[in-house]
DNA sequence: ACACGTGTTATGCG
DNA sequence: TCGCATAACACGTG
């Protein structure tokens, strides 16, 4: 479940650890995460080059190359995560370093294997150390050149105006709009589920009818939540998000929480709070 | 064993 | 053609 907030703490692994570091090879032979590429394809572009930038918008995340190389997108999908390890020195296997743990919200979540098979895409870098994709779902996507330009301004960063005249329009429930990456991106279940409860709105509410004033607030929470979630760790320490399931309870005000599938996921709202 | 979850993309419909 | 709805994809998890 790989949000806005999971991405962005990937990123910054990538731009604080794998940055000017020579690519010596690439195992790009997971046809399926690499598509449309054939094996061998990103691996030929790569090689000999470095990453040198680290970019974002929504859950998307590319890296520039040396040379002017092509751009390298990495999208997450479902379960991705990036793992980085150092230069090998003296023969050493360093600890990796990791973006973006979004493993459930429970301490005891996840057991924590890490099959072979689930690494999905390797560059390795010169100094011996390396960067890893690592997807368990495998609903992750490696691709060279991606289409950055279909995707809606970032959640975090779009403004008062665009938001008002992206989001406040046509008739598709208001979830749905807000999980349309093309209309803002970054905004996955999860994180939806939050900033409307967090904005008193329900999940059902044709989106050309919200008011101004609501769709200002809801601007307002979406930037809340995602500044708490990149503090806190991730989409799952949201306010509510504990509060999804069957017999839960609306944390405010105590009212039994309703569940409905909205643009084709899972929904937990507030029936009596959120309208 | 079997249904569920989930971001993206393809397909279908009015 | 556009907006919206739904299915498909992969596969670990409960």
């Amino acid at each position: 479940m790989p949000e806005l907030p999971e991405v962005e703490s990937a990123r910054l692994v990538v731009e604080r650890s794998a940055l000017r570091r020579t690519i010596a090879d690439v195992d790009d032979n997971d046809t399926y995460e690499c598509r449309p590429h054939a094996p061998g394809e990103i691996r030929d572009a790569l090689v000999g080059r470095q990453l040198v930038d680290a970019h974002r918008r929504g859950k998307s995340m590319w890296c520039e190359t040396s040379d002017d190389g092509p751009r390298l997108g990495i999208h997450l999908g479902m379960s991705g995560r990036i793992l980085v390890s150092p230069p090998t020195r003296d023969d050493e296997d360093g600890e990796e370093d990791e973006g973006g743990d979004y493993q459930g919200s429970g301490p005891a979540r996840g057991s924590g294997t890490r099959k072979p098979e689930w690494y999905r895409f390797t560059l390795r870098f010169e100094d011996g150390g390396a960067l890893r994709l690592f997807d368990k779902r495998r609903l992750g996507r490696v691709r060279l050149d991606p289409d950055i330009e279909a995707l809606g301004p970032d959640a975090g960063e779009i403004g008062r105006d665009e938001f008002r005249e992206r989001v406040g329009r046509g008739t598709a429930p208001l979830k749905a709009r807000l999980l349309d990456q093309g209309t803002v991106a970054g905004i996955g279940n999860l994180l939806a589920d939050e900033v409307l409860w967090q904005s008193h709105l329900s999940p059902q509410r044709p989106s050309g009818e919200l008011t101004t004033d609501e769709l200002d607030e809801l601007r307002r929470e979406l930037r809340k939540a995602i500044r708490s979630a990149l503090r806190k760790g991730g989409v799952h320490t949201g306010e509510v998000i504990a509060h999804r399931g069957t017999g839960r309870h609306c944390p405010r005000c105590g009212t039994e929480m309703t569940r409905a599938t909205v643009g084709g996921r899972t929904t937990w709202w507030c029936p009596e709070e959120q309208v």
